[in-house]
DNA sequence: AAGTTACCCAACCGCCGGATT
DNA sequence: GAATCCGGCGGTTGGGTAACT
C-alpha cells in the first residue's frame, strides 16, 4: 500500500481513550467538523492516528448514538438484514438509527448467534443446521472444512432442528400473529405457511452479491414474516418478493418499524446495563414490526435496497446534527436520554467538559 | 477468598475501492 | 496508467469483568 510521507513518526497512543482524549477529539469536532481524518489528530493535539480517531468518533462519540441495551424490533429487523445482506455491518447499521456497524456485529457475534444456533439456525445460511449440514455432505468437498452447523451439529448430536425454530421468533411469538395454524404448520419438512422455504426464502436474497435469485425465496419470506398459515405465503410460489418495505428513507423504516432517531429510550428488558445480556427475551413480545405485514404489493427489489441505502447516506448527516445531536447527549452527560458514563461511575467526576454548543456548528 | 472460565465490547488490523496527483 | 492518499469495511484480538468452581 501506500507509504506515509514523512520520516521519523512520533509514536501513536494505542488501546482505550482518556477522558481527555475525547474531550480533545470532540471538541476539535465540534469546532471545525472532522474534516480530513488523517490531520485530525495533529490539529486536535492527540497522539492517535487518524484512523483511530474516526473510529472513536462514529464508534463512541458521535451524539447520536442510542448505546444501551438493542430493543426487541432491532433484533427482529437485524437478523432479517442480515439474511439478505449477510455480514454487511455497515448496511444493516445504516437502518438502526444510532447503532454502528461494530456495535450491530458485536450484537450478532455475542447473541443473535447464539440464539440462532440454539434454535437450530445456522446463522450464515439462515437455513436449519440440520439442512446445511445434509447439504453440506451432499456435495463434495476438502474433507477438513465444516460448516458453521455441520460443527453445531456434530457437537449436538444430529438432532432435528426445533420446530419453532425454524422461525426466527419462537413459538409464543409467532401465535401472536399467526396462530395455532401457523405453528402446527411450522415444521422443517412441512407444508403450509411458515413451512418450508421460508428461511431458504431469506438467504435467497444473495449475501455475495446482494441479487435476488427468485420469486419463490422471495414468497417465502412473505411466509416467515408473516408467520400465515394461508394466503400467498402458503403457496410457494407466484407471488412477486416482499422482502424488504419499499421505503426510501431511515425515518420512514424507523416509524415503520415503531423506531425513531430520537427514541433513544433504553429498552427495560435488558437494562441499562450495556453489557447486561439480554436473557429474558421471551418475557415480552413486542413483536411489531409494521412492515413485516406488508403484502406482496410493496414489494422491493435489490434496487429498492440501493435507493433505499442512498437515501440513508443523504439523512445520515442530517440526522446526527438536528435528532442525533438536540435529542441526546454526549455518553459523558448523565442527563442525556440514554446517559450513560463511559468511564464507569467511579469517574464520573472526571472533568471533561466539551464545547457541546459547537457541535451544532460542525457540519 | 482465590483462581478459573466465559463473555462482552472497544479497538486494532489488513484489505479494498475511490479520489487525487 | 501508476503511485499515493484516504475513508470505509469486516474480521479479529485482547482487556476487563461477571459468573462459576
Amino acid at each position: 500500500m501506500a507509504k506515509r510521507a514523512g520520516g521519523a513518526r512520533k509514536k501513536l497512543r494505542r488501546g482505550l481513550w482518556s477522558p481527555e482524549e475525547d474531550e480533545k477529539l470532540m471538541n476539535h469536532i465540534a469546532k471545525y467538523g472532522h474534516g480530513c481524518w488523517s490531520s485530525v489528530p495533529k490539529l486536535a493535539g492527540l497522539e492517535r492516528c487518524g484512523k483511530s480517531c474516526r473510529l472513536r468518533w462514529i464508534n463512541y462519540l458521535r451524539p447520536d448514538l442510542k448505546r444501551g441495551a438493542f430493543s426487541q424490533e432491532e433484533e427482529d429487523l437485524i437478523i432479517h438484514l442480515h439474511s439478505m445482506l449477510g455480514n454487511k455491518w455497515s448496511q444493516i447499521a445504516a437502518q438502526l438509527p444510532g447503532r454502528t456497524d461494530n456495535e450491530v456485529k458485536n450484537f450478532w457475534n455475542s447473541y443473535i448467534k447464539k440464539k440462532l444456533r440454539q434454535r437450530g439456525i445456522d446463522p450464515a445460511t439462515h437455513k436449519p443446521l440440520a439442512e446445511v449440514a445434509a447439504a453440506a455432505a451432499a456435495c463434495t468437498r476438502t474433507p477438513a472444512v465444516f460448516s458453521d452447523a455441520e460443527l453445531i451439529l456434530s457437537s449436538i448430536g444430529a438432532q432435528p432442528p426445533l420446530t419453532e425454530s425454524y422461525m426466527y421468533y419462537d413459538g409464543s411469538r409467532c401465535s401472536t400473529e399467526c396462530g395455532a395454524t401457523a405453528s402446527a404448520s411450522a415444521g422443517v419438512g412441512g407444508g403450509g405457511g411458515c413451512s418450508d422455504g421460508s428461511l431458504t426464502s431469506l438467504s435467497g436474497y444473495s449475501q455475495a452479491t446482494a441479487e435476488f435469485t427468485g420469486g419463490y425465496v422471495a414468497d417465502g419470506a412473505h411466509a416467515l414474516l408473516h408467520c400465515g398459515g394461508a394466503g400467498p405465503a402458503s403457496s410457494g410460489g407466484g407471488a412477486p418478493p416482499a422482502v424488504i418495505p419499499s421505503v426510501s428513507s431511515s425515518s420512514t423504516l424507523n416509524s415503520m418499524a415503531g423506531l425513531s432517531p430520537a427514541a433513544t429510550t433504553t429498552d427495560e428488558r435488558y437494562g441499562n446495563n450495556s453489557r447486561g445480556s439480554p436473557t429474558n427475551h421471551d418475557g415480552h413480545h413486542h413483536h411489531h414490526l409494521p412492515w413485516l405485514e406488508l403484502g406482496p404489493s410493496t414489494a422491493a427489489s435489490a434496487a429498492d435496497v440501493d435507493h433505499y441505502g442512498a437515501a440513508l447516506d443523504e439523512l445520515k448527516w442530517s440526522d446526527y446534527v438536528f435528532d442525533g445531536y438536540n435529542n441526546q447527549l454526549p455518553p459523558y452527560n448523565h442527563g442525556g436520554i440514554q446517559g450513560q458514563c463511559i468511564y464507569g461511575d467511579s469517574k464520573v467526576d472526571t472533568a471533561v467538559h466539551f464545547d457541546a454548543h459547537a457541535l451544532g456548528n460542525w457540519c
